[in-house]
DNA sequence: TCTAAATCCTACTAAACTAATCTACATTAA
DNA sequence: TTAATGTAGATTAGTTTAGTAGGATTTAGA
């Protein structure tokens, strides 16, 4: 049930340049993503080239040039995304709503192990459908916010690191393991909590 | 997010031991579930292995040998049998309840990727770890009986095979995807309305 | 005891996929 | 003109997947 590097550095990505929207950068490089990340840049090249070719960014070339997202990130659904990089949400082909494939089983209709992969794939497409790149920034803006954390790609940042009135990092990942250690809301999930409860 | 073949094949096996018990058959061979469920003999062969030494399922050689379940079929999750042949269910090592693996985000306490992968995973466990192969089975065998089909490994279907009482397959087939076409209750899934809802 | 039928065991392989790297080229701001 | 950037495509090393092949071992029954 795994999401790709491919997929993983995808998403990351976006979400940076989510946040990168937010707090006013206009562009961001790929090497300046590659190094926020920590991962390689030519293929994060690659990875930018087929999110452009679907549209979910722009990029402008030659010297001080970049990525931004195309549209707002309230219209990117995480779902959107996987399905580009990974293929289907699906965890086999005969339970796929966009890319249904006959498997090998005879009897698809009385197939027991189907009405239970269905119920997996609507699972994850149920979350990974609903929420999308505004969401997954919001968190993480909340959150390194309440941490009193720097917001990355933001110019101030840059300029004035404003070490002063941040609390120390130990500090602040003991009290975001506490915010995630916190018991789930079984049906909603913890991004639901996140998003709803601001004081997180 | 995929089930390999593997897995898609350790389960349909191991459903249909649980059928086989369920409808009194001692032994099932490799190359009948292979027939029966339309699959690679050697292959399978293989994975049956894995699946012995787990301790889930148990062999007689020689002749007249073959498989059968090692315990109840309500004592096997799904979860189990599929973290055993593909791995952890998390779509991402730093969400692994069983199989926790440092990613290459610099900060995952402010990783909003993790919170909505961790929803994944959840979601995903909730499911695969809740139900048991007896309720694959069961699933199964109530559709196989609502249709009037031979319930596979029986004796009996063996001997006789009973045509003039079923209901022409076609439309079999066509109830069955009445059945699934109804509307879904979001937060439960499929199975769990097949399992409590009798008619079906 | 012999044979057929079954599991068990180990090795091998072709193809696909993953996660990159490498090289060269095109575009643009300063 | 130059340096920084994106664009494009080829290549690659390693891993995983989905098998195949061949035989060794075990057992029931003739």
């Amino acid at each position: 049930m795994k999401l790709s590097r491919r997929g993983e550095y995808a998403l990351r990505s976006l979400i940076s340049l989510g946040i990168a929207a937010e707090v006013g950068r206009r562009l961001v490089q790929v090497s300046e993503l590659a190094e926020n990340e920590q991962l390689p840049v030519k293929f994060l090249e690659q990875i930018m080239q087929t999110l452009k070719e679907a549209g979910l960014i722009e990029s402008v070339r030659g010297k001080f040039g970049g990525y931004r997202l195309a549209r707002p990130a309230r219209d990117i659904t995480i779902g959107f995304v996987v399905r580009l990089i990974d293929g289907p949400l699906a965890p086999i082909g005969c339970v796929s709503q966009t890319a249904y494939e006959k498997c090998t089983c005879p009897d698809e209709a009385h197939c027991g192990l189907r009405m239970l992969m269905l119920d997996v794939r609507n699972a994850i497409a149920g979350i990974l459908d609903r929420y999308t790149l505004a969401d997954v920034v919001e968190v993480t803006l909340r959150k390194l916010r309440r941490d009193n954390l720097p917001l990355p790609f933001s110019p101030e940042a840059e300029a004035a690191p404003a070490a002063s009135v941040r609390i120390p990092a130990r500090q602040a990942r003991k009290l975001a393991r506490q915010a995630v250690a916190t018991r789930l809301n079984e049906t909603e999930g913890v991004l639901h909590q996140l998003l709803g409860d601001y004081t997180i």
